[in-house]
RNA sequence: CGGGGUGUAGCAUAAUGGUAGUGUACGCGGUUUGGGACCGUGUGGCCCGGGUUCGAUUCCCGGCUCCCCGACCA
């Protein structure tokens, strides 16, 4: 994409209401916009970012079996209330409205109810079971008090991923195939190292549900990690009785802010009772569907690499979900043999495979470098008259600020992405 | 929800009981061109309602907004 057909602007100061890192550079550097506190719209380019992450999440969830689908944000005041999910007093957070003859509506909070009366549709048999399935789209959660820029609003993208399993041992084996594909997920998109699976209070049917949780000081919650077992406790399970059944040292835990990416939930029958979702054994008895749950906020994640990963001039994005793999900055671009040539990369690297952003603007280097490092592609390919002098071109990793300089072939071989499997 | 702040141009800020200045961005002219250049010039602004006052952007009250601390957080 040509950088001076791109709507957005970058800016040189943070705007005054932003205190976190993640919305402060996203906001300067035109990935985000902010509607009100805790509502972000996402821009050309933040849309990129976030597509790719859920690419990701998309194929290693098809891995395990997921299938995926959209469900509604309006929903039923009846059908919350067979859950004892509707009544403010239960759930606080709730966007409630009405329709135009006063009857009660909400928008979806989360969507166990409205995808467990889906399934009473089509799952009757043993034969029909274990199933999956999973949606992107937005939650509304009216949060007293949003924060931390796009990781807590109050409208914002979430994966839910739900299992109908025969029964737990089923459902068990299912929620150890998502707790793998989720450390692969938190792998892919560059923060593996940094995320630990980590013990927290569970619901009605298991002691513990688990989190993924990034370590950040930007975080909210407060874990402690062994690090040589690579797993952590949550503040609100730390107890005594607890180290000790989960079989860890105490003094080997440290303390840490995190943010949490995802988590992982046994529900047993806690839904599928109430609403009627049973299925029919082999000996002819009904019987209820074991459910699991499975969370991960793209939208958070997103706000969670720029914490963890962006330095003091800006944005650096993972390969593996930048916006584009190459920034091609063009100087000296009023010459039109240098614009011939440049225009020439652009198509070559374009026609190759490689998502470029071509800086072709009509701005000084000195802009165009600082925009190149706030905005946080993992390549700049510099063309100039220089480099063009000298055949060569210049390239610059985002992440650790290394140069190389590289022949034309060298370069079209260096940045053709690898086919993915 | 409790507490504390905040609101001035697209953005960031300053001053002020007598209608507001700067930077940046934007338009125009010119000099520049490998790390946010410079000169000239122009456009553009006091959150909403009420009160006090001859006069309110400024003081007071209320509302709303946004931010922070806490509480809350499948």
């Amino acid at each position: 994409m040509r950088q001076s057909h791109l709507f957005t602007k970058t800016r040189k100061e943070a705007p005054s209401d932003e205190t976190s890192k993640n919305a402060q550079l996203l906001i300067r550097a035109g990935y985000v916009y902010k509607e009100m506190a805790g509502v972000y719209s996402y821009l050309p380019l933040g849309l990129r970012v976030l597509e790719n992450i859920k690419q990701i999440i998309r194929e290693e969830i098809h891995r395990e079996g997921g299938q995926e689908m959209v469900m509604t944000a309006l929903q039923e005041k009846e059908l919350w209330e067979q859950t004892d999910r509707w009544d403010d007093s239960v759930v606080d957070i709730w966007f409630k409205t009405e329709l135009k003859n006063g009857t009660e509506l909400g928008l979806g909070i989360t969507h166990e109810e409205p995808l467990t009366r889906i399934m009473t549709s089509y799952i009757s048999s043993y034969r029909d079971l274990p199933q999956y399935a999973y949606q992107f789209q937005n939650k509304f959660r009216n949060e007293t008090r949003a924060k931390s820029g796009i990781m807590r609003g109050r409208e914002f993208l979430m994966k839910d991923l739900y299992d109908f399993s025969k029964n737990e041992a089923e459902h068990n084996e299912f929620y150890e195939r998502i707790r793998g594909a989720y450390k692969r997920i938190f792998e892919r998109v560059g923060i593996g190292d940094s995320t630990y699976v980590t013990f927290a209070s569970g619901g009605i049917f298991s002691e513990f549900s688990e989190e993924f949780q990034t370590v950040s000081d930007a975080g909210e919650d407060l874990i402690y990690v062994d690090e040589e077992k690579g797993v952590a406790l949550n503040k609100e399970v730390y107890t005594d009785a607890v180290i000790e059944k989960l079989g860890l040292d105490k003094s080997a835990l440290v303390e840490k802010k995190s943010i949490e990416v995802g988590n992982i939930f046994h529900l047993g029958t806690k839904f599928s009772e109430p609403l009627g979702l049973q299925y029919t054994d082999e000996a002819g008895n009904k019987v209820p569907v074991y459910m699991g749950s499975y969370g991960l906020g793209p939208t958070r994640l997103m706000g969670t690499l720029v914490e963890v990963l962006a330095d003091e001039k800006g944005i650096v994005w993972p390969e593996s979900v930048a916006p584009f793999r190459v920034h091609l900055v063009g100087l000296n671009l009023d010459d039109a043999e240098i614009r011939d040539y440049a225009e020439g990369i652009y198509s070559a690297l374009t026609t190759r495979g490689v998502t470029v952003l071509y800086d072709d603007r009509d701005v000084r280097p000195g802009e165009k470098f600082a925009d190149s490092d706030l905005i946080g592609i993992p390549y700049r390919v510099v063309v100039s008259r220089k480099t063009k002098s000298e055949g060569i071109f210049e390239v610059v990793e985002r992440a650790t600020g290394e140069v190389h300089s590289l022949s034309e072939e060298e370069l079209y071989q260096k940045y053709i992405p690898e086919a993915e499997e």
